[in-house]
DNA sequence: CCAAAGATGCGCT
DNA sequence: GCGCATCTTTGGG
């Protein structure tokens, strides 16, 4: 079950990357168990907005973002862990903001996702189990201090296309950027047939919140 | 100190 | 289900 995305996948424009890597499938090896979800919501972030981490300059925190294409970036902010994938253009990148768990050999991933990843009161769903950027890190066991500034590891973390092909995503605004800081470009991408686990449904806002859809074929 | 690319509970519709 | 207040942890100023 081991095909991980090539580095040349990596290799491409943030926006275009971060609706390429809609529907692909997340495998982390937890002791001897692989977690594995598949990703229905990206972000991306260029060196030249003002949201992107990269933009505030060069260190040595944010060195991964200026390393090549397909280096994972992680970060900790709000009590939690985020990962992010530097793509093409120094300081580029896409932030991994939600996806579903994808069992496809392992009954007892979901019971192991749920002890890593537990609700305070009850029952995490399972639609809710890697709903949020912090959320499907703890889901995954991913953490800042063992991958942050890594290359993908097919033996213990990497990114799989399992042929799986989404219908139609919705474009919109990204979340949590201040005012001023470039919070109205569309640079939001969610997997429409998966959008009740993305981390907030803009379709559904009250509020005015820009979207579209992006059919297939204009994949 | 406090802002930060967040999460959660609670009251309301 | 939505909006808002409240809690969260860490690093940079």
């Amino acid at each position: 079950m081991s095909k991980p995305l090539p580095k040349k996948f990596f290799h491409q424009d943030a926006q275009i990357l971060a609706k390429q890597l809609i529907g692909k499938v997340m495998r982390s090896k937890y002791h001897d168990m692989w977690l594995s979800a598949q990703i229905i919501e990206t972000e991306a972030y260029y060196l030249a907005d003002k949201s992107s981490h990269a933009s505030l300059g060069f260190t040595e925190k944010r060195s991964a973002l200026f390393m090549p294409a397909g280096t994972i970036y992680m970060y900790y902010s709000r009590a939690g862990d985020s990962l992010n994938i530097s793509c093409k253009g120094k300081g580029n990148a896409v932030l991994v903001k939600s996806a579903v768990p994808y069992f496809d050999d392992n009954a007892q991933m979901i019971e192991m996702m749920r002890q890593l990843n537990p609700a305070k009161n009850g029952v995490r769903s399972i639609n809710k189990l890697c709903a949020g950027q912090t959320l499907l890190c703890r889901a995954l066991n991913l953490k800042v201090k063992e991958w942050d500034q890594q290359p993908f590891d097919p033996k213990r973390f990497f990114i799989e296309d399992v042929g799986y092909q989404p219908n139609t995503l919705i474009q919109t605004t990204r979340l949590g950027i201040s005012e001023g800081r470039d919070e109205d470009l569309p640079y939001r991408f969610i997997d429409y047939d998966y959008v009740d686990s993305c981390t907030s449904n803009p379709l559904r806002k009250k509020k005015e919140v820009f979207w579209t859809l992006i059919p297939a074929s204009d994949l």
